[in-house]
DNA sequence: CATTGTCCCTGGAAGC
DNA sequence: TGCTTCCAGGGACAAT
């Protein structure tokens, strides 16, 4: 499941091979991703020089000569994979560069999503602050999760608050900070909001440098796998022994999510 | 605005 | 063995 890490990663692998590089040929063998009118899309990519690429959230952003974006957004089963041996199964949309090169967007559960679009603003206004950016501070951290209601581990979901972490490493964050996913958010108190502000800072570098976690079909763009899972505390670990106590971790539902903790850590 | 629930989608796992 | 049902979850969207 990509999250920040993962696409972070997706990015800096793909950097040097598409940045300059113009877009030849659209492949279109799913529809179902593309969100603009078809012809409308494969017009506003054709031709066009990839001047920069660029993360936010988990949206992946190529920006392209014509001043139009380029966004991809990969849910839950999306990769995009340069110059695979062949193109697989699950290929949905196929850009041939003009060295001769191919980037493929390939999902098998077709939730993913691309889309041109010239307005960045109506993205940028539903994602909250880069956590791994200077403007992300604790009393950043502190002022958006004010007075909330619901549970810490929904409003890490929520990407108007902090922008890219999700379930995996919303769940490794409550754990490093010792605080149980079901607690009302708004009732932290500062120390606890300031661990919680490390643990998603480190948590999330440590992911990067370990470039993502392949869970489930998460593959970096020449079909390798990270390895962030490896270290995972709690996250998918269901049974498993607590490193910081010995006690058992568990898996509980929050707002329809899996959530991973270890309840002797993380005391309601 | 904050919050909660539903839907999308597929294939592997679990159940009968 | 083979069929059916369930489940995973990010984000759009609707309802409250």
């Amino acid at each position: 499941m990509p999250e920040l890490p993962e696409v972070e990663t997706i990015k800096n692998e793909l950097y040097g091979n598409v940045v300059g590089r113009h877009i030849t040929s659209i492949t279109i063998d799913d529809p179902k991703p593309v969100q603009n009118p078809l012809d409308e899309f494969t017009r506003g990519v054709s031709g066009q020089k990839i001047e920069e690429l660029y993360r936010r959230g988990k949206y992946l952003i190529f920006k392209l000569s014509n001043k139009k974006y380029l966004i991809i957004h990969l849910r839950m089963t999306g990769a995009v994979l340069f110059n695979p041996g062949k193109v697989g199964k699950y290929a949905r949309v196929i850009f041939g560069l003009d060295d001769d090169n191919e980037m493929v967007f390939t999902d098998r559960r077709r939730l993913g999503i691309i889309r041109l679009t010239d307005n960045i603003a109506d993205l940028e206004k539903k994602l909250g602050p880069e956590p791994l950016e200077s403007v992300f501070t604790p009393a950043v951290l502190a002022k958006r999760l004010q007075g909330r209601k619901a549970p810490i581990k929904a409003v890490l979901l929520d990407q108007k608050v902090i922008a890219g972490v999700g379930n995996m490493y919303a769940d490794e964050a409550l754990f490093a900070s010792k605080i149980h996913p079901l607690r009302e958010t708004g009732k932290l108190n500062k120390r606890e909001i300031g661990r919680l502000y490390d643990a998603i800072v480190s948590v999330l570098k440590e992911a990067v440098a370990n470039k993502g976690a392949s869970v489930d079909t998460y593959q970096r763009p020449d079909g390798a796998k990270g390895t962030a899972h490896e270290n995972f505390k709690v996250a998918h670990q269901r049974g498993a022994k607590c490193p910081r106590c010995g006690g058992k971790v568990e898996r509980i539902v929050v707002r329809g999510r899996g959530t991973y903790l270890c309840p002797k850590c993380q005391k309601i």
